[in-house]
DNA sequence: TCTAGTTGTCTAGAACAATAGACAAATCTG
DNA sequence: CAGATTTGTCTATTGTTCTAGACAACTAGA
């Protein structure tokens, strides 16, 4: 289904192109069984470019962590497949990722007690500009982010929410703290778009690298909104899965 | 949660990024409600770009059919709003985007009976290398492509089915002439990356653009998998929906 | 009609990306 | 060890992108 096709005069660096390319190739048989990627000169036949455009493009992925490049031997694929992350109605962050990574974390990154947008009061079903809590947030897998959320609460029904979740790192878990026992996941938009520069820094990606944005409406049992988040996964790093799998 | 970042050396050239912000803050609030874009010097000013940088980007765009220029009025947003696909257990093309466009149509591209490869086979729960159809079809709404899709059919149960999808352009009818009067979607993984040259190329895209990939398993009513595919939709003009709206 | 504000066009130079070639340094094989 | 293969580093040149400034062409409002 993908092919070798470089476009000059784009807009998009050659070695970049290129570089999008290998990355994608790891996933399928760009390399032999050994994880041995194809010399730099062959590489430069087959894309039709100098070798030291291939090697910019090796650079940054060996900056990324998707290559590691060693002199006399060869450049090698460092593996590191995606994580597959549940979407459903009963989607929760730390279970969704059970079994797939030793070590689970979600840190605070900021909090604040602002004005509803007007998105996020039609979300919520709270007048616009009533207060709410913001809550960013970032989660890691075995030390590599994975994802940024920026989250909004009913200020009145959640003040302090940030303190049990900053304390807990878990959202269900924070949610107990308000008599709140369970919750629902009422329904997910999913797109996708380029990493922009908070994006970046939060999630050690490379400029040009992708992210999954979705954005969520968790609702309690009654039916009454509770949380609504976007969160952005590094496509790179995460697919998400809706459905079961079998 | 966005900002309006621009990133020097990335590989990306700088009116690229903006084209592609742009063309991302034409769905949020970049123009006032007439629908007119911020003159090119104030566009130069915020993103800390010479004017000509701003105009190269915009031309991109005007090519692109998502601006128009106006020599001495100003710049002006064609209207597109990003189709939402809902995904979930009744999954169907030509259903989900009811209402949100005028005209839609599923093309056949092409099609093939070939050997399962391995990951085929294993979802449609056939053993590797038996016969499969593979069907290449891709969709427009209005006159603009959405998507592109590869699906796989056991081809001793579905010998034939790229007739009846081609003269209908549904792959619902085309069940009906092999006795599956209903299907469900058993489960949707999605993930996204930069477009190969034959997704720039089908869907009309210009490199370095994103498609959402979803990997989708049909079933009939008693759980028996019917159809693997994989669909590329453009991430600038849709997005996916799962669970319900309200 | 005049003026202010906007997009369109041109020229020239600076910064960055890509090519080309040569050779060093490390690794593996015989 | 000798030779072949591969990645690493350096220099120089060419082509593309970005900046800078000036002015033309068009529109809208006073």
């Amino acid at each position: 289904m993908s092919e070798a096709g470089i476009e000059r005069r784009s807009g998009v660096a050659l070695w970049r192109q290129i570089a999008d390319q290998i990355r994608q190739g790891v996933g399928a048989g760009l390399s032999d069984e050994s994880g041995r990627l194809p010399t730099e000169l062959a590489l430069a036949e087959r894309f039709g470019v100098n070798r030291h455009t291939v090697r910019t493009a090796i650079q940054a992925l060996v900056q990324e962590g998707v290559l590691r490049a060693e002199q006399g031997r060869g450049t090698f694929i460092e593996r590191q497949p995606r994580l597959s992350y549940p979407i459903g109605p009963r989607t929760r962050f730390s279970e969704g990722l059970g079994g797939q990574a030793r070590e689970l974390r979600g840190n605070l990154l900021d909090h604040a007690y602002e004005e509803a947008p007007e998105a996020v009061a039609e979300a919520l079903e709270i007048a616009p500009g009533a207060p709410v809590l913001r809550l960013d947030t970032m989660a890691e897998a075995d030390g590599r982010p994975i994802s940024r959320a920026r989250s909004y609460f009913d200020a009145q029904r959640f003040r302090g929410f940030e303190r049990h979740f900053a304390r807990t790192g878990s959202i269900t878990m924070a949610y107990r703290h308000f008599g709140v026992s369970d919750y629902l996941r009422r329904s997910t938009t999913i797109s996708a778009r380029h990493a922009d520069s908070a994006d970046l820094e939060i999630l050690k990606l490379s400029p040009g690298a992708i992210v999954l944005v979705a954005l969520g409406l968790n609702v309690d049992q009654a039916g009454r909104p509770l949380q609504f988040s976007e969160t952005r996964f590094s496509a790179d790093r995460v697919e998400l899965q809706v459905g079961n799998t079998t």
